[in-house]
RNA sequence: GGGCGAUUAACUCAGCUGGGAGAGUGCAACCCUUACAAGGUUGAAGUCGCAGGUUCAAGCCCUGCAUCGCCCACCA
């Protein structure tokens, strides 16, 4: 460490980058495929290849971080298995907007040409992202790293989809499926957002056909019909009224629905209406499907671009007749409005139906339209035929697995959403028309009609011979990938030695927007393709960054933190302390830079203790004699024992808030602000070389465990630190953990904690009276504090020695309460008075003010336990634990407002 | 429509199986005390969203209400 840095704060920028390249360079973050070691593995969720580091991966990768790099502390054989994810849609998007620029399209490059554009692309800058996750300090095996469409994890994907399509899991069939008309492929449900939007209600008039088609009985009906209803009727007499969000879909309509038990229907006799601005005629038909709250009571019925009507449309046999195309614009269907695209068909249709005297009314209304998850185009419902999971079966088994709790959801409050949704799922549309991606592995035969889906690529058509087969050119879903992912990235479907270590994975950490896409899937595939064995022991779910309002960050409104340039200019490990400091369960994380300052600050903190340290330890040996301690020192050996623990069961529960705060409170409170202070009259040799020793000994030893606590949170720092720590040699990677089972009880003392909690308040006395007072710094006081029983003599008699410790702060010497100097200020801790005689003349109103005030808020204090004391309820009710507690407080509180008595009469006296 | 969460100091949040509310930041006052002004000491500040209930005892459990947020769903 050279001396420019000692005059500076921390300057994390070089040594990050140093340590980095170190711990890659010595393979401190590899896995061993086999090993004596208990195994410890996390899989990172891939982010996307096109991804650029945001602050919930920064969250994200964070903790995982955090549990690696603890599990490796305490002697684990650790794999976090790195990777990324190709991201179908989303990549194929960014190349193609590439090739815009150069006003060329996909199609123009055929689809070889351009996966090779995409494969360019990703050689070029897809590794992004993983550079980021590196300046965030984490540890995976980047040895290991994987990309979904890597050769091995293709063939994971050939061997699933083969198996389940054996299995009868996977079908084809001709469904409705959202279609994003924009990127010209099918959406799975979860693939589809939905956004409330200011729309109409358009309301339509359907005519009925021309009465001189139908027969007099229906004719006479009518007629009278009309009589009996008046003028109310006047709509119906014309046609039926529909209300429709959609009307440009109307060219695709195949009937009217009414509900039978609508009375306002009950006397319909006609059987068809006319579709405007067409010459066809559709029926009515009738089904409780229909709500009479909604509209007219009449709805349109379009099966070829609604989900309900195309179920309507199944069970009515009706026809599906699809009138807006793949990219958007209607069809020859349409009839004239074909070509247009479906908005600009919806604005003239209107305007025509206006025309015609067919539109009553239009009425504004909020309606959710559905849109792409990747370019927010509004999401097209369409009928058309595509590749499905069966899932049913497969869920069965995932939600089994965390009911009986083989997997473990955290916070469990999510397993509840995770039912829920496996109970009711849906089969999974996992064809996409787009290119990247892995291929259907289906072909064709056109002669015979055979398919051939198999693990090796057909030549010809095991029927009937035929070289023509044709493979089918849709890919798969990138979730279907990656929900092979805690498995296909282990070699599977080799049986490796890395399969046999480390799966299944102890925990995966994820946000609950992955949910259902990926960790619900993930346990599908794992039970089914993995003996029934689950994917992982546990499900960390944490929560989402958002702005320091609680806004979702989003560019459009530039709320947006960008992570590197946090660790620009805080450093990493302040930012990952923040993280794990604010990262309490189920909460969100509401992320501002002045948070991270302030852990800055913290990290600054800890830099100049080991500053200060490294002037005084010298030596290696840190050998300590417990026989020659100090309470303080005794007392900061315990309080270390006690944050180590609190760190682990910290980290171990998912409470890294807890871990983090622990260790924060204790490094800045106990050990910088009391310790250090207490320590440096040792130090400085005020009480001899041997006690100069103990303390450099002790000083070091708390200092190292602080720092190897520490790494797992802040890396970087702490790698610096331990590397100049004269006591300790190579990395801190290599340190175990401060906390030891089997001496923690020697070193824990909750007797000295307690009385070292007596000495602390009695210098926050001291200074509280100097301050109140108005005591200059620079003048000396003394202080006396009067002892009245045995026991307290010894704690005083013990506290004496760190009093005189204390030099530094305040001088101390003891008296009886008798012998009070003729000018004095008193304070009142626990069962102690203690009086702070001044050299100057003493402020009597001021000091009687104080004790006043002091009394009053004791008293009220006193009166609220004693009445809790008469309560016979409580007496008769409470554990016993409690009412003892109780009582100790309340003579405490007796003794204290007796003492504040004789001191505020003395005072008075004094005057 | 169904479900979930939040509401605690000026701000951002802890508070685990009920036993008299905590932290950080901010604020005020005083300090360049030889690791640290990115610091130290001290202080002020809360009807724990509202209303009922259970209990000897409620921030915590129950019921209802209000406000905000999220998720799911096939409301044309």
């Amino acid at each position: 460490m050279g001396s420019d840095s000692l005059d500076k704060g921390y300057e994390p920028k070089g040594i990050e980058e140093k340590w980095y390249k170190y711990w890659l360079d010595n393979g401190f973050f590899k896995a061993k495929d086999k090993s004596d070691k208990k195994a410890f593995s996390i899989v990172i969720p891939p982010p996307n290849v096109t991804g650029v580091l945001h602050m919930g991966h920064a969250l994200n990768n964070v903790i995982q971080d955090i549990m690696c790099r603890y599990r490796r502390l305490l002697g684990y054989n650790v794999l976090w298995m790195p990777g990324t994810d190709h991201a179908g849609i989303a990549t194929q998007n960014v190349v193609e907007r590439d090739l815009a620029a150069q006003g060329r399209t996909r199609d123009q490059l055929g689809r070889e040409e351009f996966i090779e554009q995409v494969w360019k692309w990703r050689e070029k800058s897809g590794g992004a992202i993983i550079n980021q996750l590196k300046r965030l300090g984490a540890s995976c095996d980047w040895d290991r790293e994987r990309f979904t469409m890597d050769e091995g994890l293709s063939e994971a994907v050939r061997k699933v989809f083969v198996r389940l399509y054996k299995e009868g899991l996977i079908y084809e069939g001709q469904y409705i499926i959202n279609w994003c008309p924009r990127c010209k492929t099918a959406l799975a449900d979860l693939e589809v957002e939905y956004e409330e939007k200011d729309s109409y209600l358009y309301y339509i008039r359907y005519p009925f056909t021309d009465s001189k088609n139908k027969d007099s009985k229906n004719k006479d009906q009518k007629n009278k019909d009309q009589k009996s209803k008046g003028h109310k009727n006047k709509d119906q007499k014309k046609g039926l009224i529909v209300a429709t969000t959609r009307p440009e879909t109307m060219f695709g309509d195949t009937a009217l629905a009414v509900n039978p038990d609508d009375p306002r229907f009950k006397d319909l006799v006609e059987t068809e209406v006319v579709l405007p601005l067409t010459d066809r005629t559709i029926p009515i038909i009738r089904d409780e499907y229909v709500d009479t709250e909604f509209g007219t009571g009449a709805l349109k019925v379009t099966p070829a671009h609604d989900p309900n009507d195309f179920n309507l449309g199944e069970k009515h046999g009706l026809a599906k007749l699809k009138v807006i195309g793949d990219d958007g614009c209607m069809l020859e269907t349409a009839g004239k409005f074909a070509g247009l695209d479906r908005a600009e068909c919806r604005k003239q249709a209107v305007e025509e139906l206006i025309e015609l005297g067919l539109l009553e009314k239009k009425v504004s209304i909020k309606h959710s339209v559905g849109n792409c998850y990747r370019c927010h185009t509004d999401v097209e419902p369409s009928i058309s035929k595509q590749w499905f999971v069966k899932v049913a079966p497969l869920a069965e088994k995932a939600s089994e697995a965390v009911r009986s709790g083989r997997t473990k959801i955290i916070p469990d409050i999510w397993s509840k959403t995770y039912f829920e949704w496996m109970d009711n799922i849906r089969d999974w549309c996992i064809s996409r028309q787009i290119w990247w991606g892995h291929r259907i592995p289906v072909w064709k035969c056109p002669e015979c009609r055979a398919v051939i889906v198999e693990e090796t690529d057909p030549t010809e058509c095991p029927t009937c011979g035929s070289k023509e087969i044709v493979q089918e050119t849709d890919v798969l879903d990138t979730w279907f990938s990656s929900a092979l992912w805690p498995f296909s990235t282990m070699g599977w479907p080799e049986n490796t030695d890395l399969l046999k270590t480390f799966y299944p994975t102890n925990v995966l950490v994820t946000g609950f927007d992955i949910l259902f896409f990926w960790v619900a899937r993930m346990m599908m595939m794992g039970i089914h393709f993995m003996d029934d064995e689950v994917p992982f022991d546990d499900v960390y779910i944490h929560a989402l960054v958002r702005d320091e309002h609680g806004k979702k960050m989003s560019k459009s409104k530039g709320n947006v933190i960008d992570p590197l340039k946090v660790i620009d200019e805080y450093g990493a490990d302040a930012f990952r302390f923040t993280l794990a400091a604010f990262a309490a369960q189920g909460r969100d994380v509401k992320m501002s830079e002045s948070r991270v300052e302030g852990y800055r600050n913290f990290v600054n903190k800890l830099w100049n203790a080991s500053r200060f340290a490294l002037m005084h330890i010298t030596q290696k040996d840190t050998v300590i004699d417990q026989n020659k301690l100090s309470l303080a020192e005794k007392w900061i050996l315990s309080r270390s024992a006690a944050t180590a623990l609190a760190v682990k069961e910290g980290i171990e529960n998912y409470r890294f808030n807890e871990a983090a705060s622990a260790a924060y409170q204790f490094v800045w409170h106990e050990f910088c602000d009391w310790f250090l202070e207490m320590a440096k009259p040792a130090l400085y040799e005020k009480e001899g070389v041997q006690r100069r020793d103990t303390a450099r000994s002790v000083l070091s030893r708390v200092l190292e465990d602080i720092i190897v606590m520490l790494h797992p949170f802040m890396p970087f720092v702490t790698e610096e630190i331990y590397n100049i720590l004269p006591a300790t040699s190579g990395s801190v990677m290599n340190a175990a953990f401060p906390y030891d089972e089997t001496v923690y009880g020697n070193n824990r003392n909750e007797k000295i904690e307690k009385n070292m909690g007596f000495v602390f308040g009695l210098i926050s006395d001291i200074r509280n009276i100097r301050s109140e007072m108005n005591i200059q710094p620079s003048m000396k006081i003394k202080v006396l504090a009067n002892t009245e029983d045995e026991k307290e003599k010894i704690i005083i008699a013990e506290n004496k020695t760190v009093i005189v410790n204390l030099a530094s702060l305040e001088s101390f010497y003891f008296c009886d309460a008798e012998n009070l100097p003729s000018s004095s200020a008193t304070s009142v801790t626990g069962n102690t008075t203690c009086f702070v005689s001044l050299e100057g003349v003493i402020d009597f109103e001021k000091e009687i003010k104080r004790l006043e005030k002091d009394l009053e808020k004791n008293t009220k204090e006193l009166l609220g336990v004693q009445k809790r004391l008469n309560n016979e309820s409580f007496l008769d009710k409470a554990p016993e634990k409690v009412i003892a507690k109780v009582k100790a407080q309340h003579a405490e509180l007796e003794e204290k407002n007796e003492k504040l008595q004789t001191n505020l009469e003395r005072i008075k006296n004094m005057k």
